[in-house]
RNA sequence: UGCCCGAUGGUGUAAUUGGCAACACGUCUGACUCUGGAUCAGAAGAGCCCAGGUUCGAACCCUGGUCGGGCAACCA
């Protein structure tokens, strides 16, 4: 939240539209607490702009001393499965959103639905059409021209019949639908004749085969609402144009001057070098374009917890996002400076080793092993400090050594000094090579003066390195992984062309690292800053025998930007 | 050619709601440092889509454009 500064000097929040417009809700005399949803439907897995908007519903509903109910939006049995509303349940706890009892499913209201619809074509506002899908769409006309529906006008008597066998089961799928009379020719195409139901003899996940005719989003969202006793109803931009429908329906049924629920829309999340609807998530999971929702590439709650991403991380995220109505594209740096931000005070540092290079310590005593105080965090005292073992053979990072190096490079070449993280100065002497003339291992000698890392006599070394003992070091996999899409918009394909195009074939980089013997303990989810490479989260695979972990987000790196 | 939204530094969001544009990310300096991390100090970068109008005064109001997004699933 921005925060300006008022007159007398004292900070104020500036508040985001919503929230003006529930505090002015609030001044208005509105009685009652704010009361919000979310509503998910579970057709797939929830993603980072679901959280989005579960922070916002939230968020709102705490800050105003109100609730938020989850409702499943279930009114289309052909794409939902309890499998999703397992995971999205999880996804939501993750995220600490709390809901008590508060679990809801617009099937629970099916019946109510129904009899409101039975109740609306009594009073002559809906009437069962027969236009095929095909004639639907062409009867329903243009922005710019009228629409016509040739059933509008049938007898009351008829429409309740009909209904009643769509109910029961008469009749095949698409072969009738019930329709509110509202205005064929209204410019808002949302208003023209709404389908309010349609036949399905599909096997619904919560109801079974007790209905065969489902009620359709626009009817039974505000309704839901209504029955809830929502306040605002606060959703994604493209139903900006259901709202006047979302205010039709609640005319039919809310009593003048009740209390009823609004519809207040926002811009949904967008970032880059991802994708972002459901459509395409599924298409990524189900062609096998990454291992799963939970992927660690993928932009969902589950790929991003996998990931390494912390709930709190999310929601400063979240949080610096803002909450506005025009289309945005975040960048995917802020995503990281929120985790980066969040894991550099909690998690714990340790030493590994991603590209080895041999290091063999020439005047350090054959088979000597000696245990080194390393510090946990520095960024938390609390976290106390761990012996590292040491000995006469180390691997070092490849990187951390050139046999000719640039100006400015402050690690290890032929000749130099530097220090071993925790450990000793040590010098490089020799580089072995093989007979292709690549580098094998490096001839080093070490102060023994210099143990834990300073020097008596006060001279100073430029470079710190991480290192880990060959002898105790622990093999783990480490997977790598990068954006999932080369193009910041990856829709943005070429002719004939779609986002798979763009997909970023080194998104994932599987490496065989060393680290020090801690690292044994490690548990799924766990976090862990590889010092001076990045932060890893322990993987769900991950086992005492087969260490695996996920790269959450690499450390900031002056030297690479440099080194360009 | 219809209707509905939106438009502020590279990105996102603000401006006490008419009083000469702020914060964050990013970028770039420098300091410090046993992580080229963190931290600290500082800098550059928009004159608010355009054109008119109202006003002493407009990013905020009005008019007309321009550009972007959404709407014609028996999806949500």
């Amino acid at each position: 939240m921005e925060e300006i500064k008022t007159e007398s000097g004292e900070k104020k929040a500036s508040l985001n539209f919503i929230e003006q417009i529930i505090e002015g809700d609030l001044q208005d005399g509105y009685k009652g607490e704010v009361h919000t949803r979310f509503p998910p439907e579970p057709n797939g897995y929830l993603h980072i702009g679901h959280a989005k908007s579960i922070i916002l519903n939230y968020g709102m509903a705490k800050k105003y001393n109100g609730k938020m109910n989850v409702r499943f939006d279930d009114t289309n049995p052909t794409a939902e499965k309890t499998e999703y509303v397992d995971a999205i349940r999880e996804d939501l706890h993750w995220l600490g959103a709390e809901w008590d009892d508060r679990e809801y499913y617009a099937s629970n209201y099916f019946q109510q639905l129904y009899e409101w619809a039975v109740m609306l074509i009594k009073q002559g506002k809906a009437y069962v059409c027969q236009l095929t899908p095909e004639e639907l769409s062409a009867h329903r006309g243009t922005p710019a021209e009228p629409g016509t529906s040739p059933y509008r006008d049938r007898p009351i008597e008829e429409s309740l019949d009909l209904f009643e066998r769509m109910k029961n089961g008469e009749f095949p799928d698409n072969s009738y639908t019930l329709r509110a009379k509202i205005d064929m020719s209204s410019p808002n195409m949302q208003m023209r004749d709404p389908i309010m139901y349609r036949i399905l003899h599909a096997e619904h996940h919560r109801t079974g085969n007790k209905w065969c005719i489902y009620p359709m989003y626009d009817y039974a969202h505000g309704q839901s609402d209504y029955i809830e006793g929502i306040t605002h109803s606060i959703c994604t931009l493209e139903f900006e144009v259901h709202r006047p429908l979302y205010d039709w329906f609640l005319d039919q049924i809310a009593p003048a001057g009740a209390p009823r629920p609004h519809q207040h829309e926002f811009a949904r999340l967008n970032l880059n070098y991802t994708v972002m609807s459901k459509r395409k998530l599924k298409r990524l999971v189900e062609e096998h374009y990454v291992n799963g929702w939970d992927d660690p590439r993928m932009p969902t709650v589950s790929g991003l917890r996998r990931r390494g991403y912390t709930k709190d991380s999310l929601w400063k995220f979240v949080e610096k996002v803002g909450v506005a109505k025009r289309d945005n594209i975040i960048d995917l740096s802020l995503l990281e400076f929120c985790i980066r931000e969040d894991l550099n005070k909690k998690a714990l540092r340790v030493l590994g080793v991603i590209n080895p290079l041999k290091v063999v310590i020439t005047n350090y005593p054959d088979g000597k092993t000696e245990l080194l105080e390393a510090v946990n965090n520095p960024e938390n005292p609390d976290d106390g400090t761990r012996m590292v073992p040491f000995g006469k053979e180390i691997y070092i990072e490849r990187e951390d050594f050139m046999e000719n190096p640039p100006k400015k490079y402050f690690r290890l070449s032929p000749g130099a000094e530097v220090r071993l993280r925790y450990a000793y100065f040590i010098t490089c002497q020799e580089v072995i090579k093989d007979a292709d003339g690549n580098i094998t291992e490096l001839h080093c000698t070490y102060d023994p003066l210099t143990r834990g890392g300073d020097s008596p006599d006060g001279r100073k070394v430029k470079g710190t390195i991480h290192w880990v003992s060959a002898k105790d070091a622990v093999k783990a996999e480490v997977r790598l992984y990068d954006r999932l899409f080369n193009k910041e918009n990856p829709d943005e394909a070429e002719e004939g062309k779609d986002f798979l195009s763009n997909l970023n074939p080194d998104s994932l980089t599987v490496k065989e690292a060393l680290v020090e013997p801690s690292l044994l303990d490690a548990k799924p989810l766990d976090s862990y800053q590889f010092e001076r490479i990045g932060y890893f989260c322990c993987d769900k695979e991950s086992t005492p025998g087969h260490l695996v972990f996920n790269r959450t987000v690499t450390l900031k790196d002056t030297w690479a930007k440099m080194s360009k």
